[in-house]
DNA sequence: CTTCAACACTTCGGACTCCGAAGTATAAAC
DNA sequence: GTTTATACTTCGGAGTCCGAAGTGTTGAAG
């Protein structure tokens, strides 16, 4: 046995090889647990390259300020690319990275559940 | 063109049937969305009955308060079953329901892949 | 010349969520 | 009588989110 385990020495580093360590798990996950980002990600998978508007129209009820700050974590956190052409009116087009590509086919399974498992929320229960 | 659309009509009905909608959708991803969420249902599905205490000790850094507050909605929202023995010290297990467990599945992946990415994200860049 | 429309955002006050240290309850062990 | 163990609450302060209104540009409409 080696002496050099994680179990109480440094919080967040080798808990990465300890199945057991749910300590954080850092960015993704933290960035995950913000309103919309799931779903953010899912949207521009889908639909490919879509303009700020359209993110906005598809989800109705998002404060700009919010969708805007989520936009700019996921760009910044490498999810997501900004596609600005200059035009008037601007065009601004968001678009997922290999990287969010990856993030988006986990997280499909899960928005594809979802919406089925809402839909049947309200059926008869059967105890 | 029909004037049945749902564009602008009954927000948060027929979006379940238009894939281009993701207003809200709900339930399942407004709690996901919150704090560790995510985390617990994966910590409890991967070791089964869990009691509080190890909960909070395999995150690390949670305050209680939230964690007891995730804990009640995931109870509450169906995805978790709460068991109580009354001994002294008292036990509380937690555990997934049935639909727990199909959530966590489709979590499953996202996790590993979180994970994985994090240990490479410090890696040096190929730009 | 003035006004309006389009678009992608900011700004700001108020509401909601989260943190973290301290406290609650019970009974056995010391 | 004090400590220990467990599963939570409570509370003030910090951080996040909402939503209505505003910003800047330029061409088209009046």
């Amino acid at each position: 046995m080696d002496e050099s385990r994680d179990a109480d020495a440094v919080p967040g580093r080798s808990c990465r090889t300890d199945p057991s360590c749910y300590c954080q798990l850092g960015g993704v996950l933290e960035l995950l647990s913000r309103k919309h980002a799931i779903q953010v990600i899912c949207l521009v998978g889908e639909t490919g390259p879509v303009r700020y508007g359209e993110i906005e129209d598809a989800f109705g009820a998002v404060s700009s300020s919010t969708l805007s700050a989520r936009l700019d974590e996921l760009v910044g956190a490498g999810y997501l690319a900004r596609e600005q052409y200059d035009e008037i009116p601007p065009r601004v087009e968001y678009d997922l990275t290999t990287t969010g590509e990856q993030l988006q086919q986990r997280l499909q399974p899960l928005l594809e559940w979802a919406v089925i498992h809402e839909e049947f929320e309200d059926a008869p229960t059967e105890t």
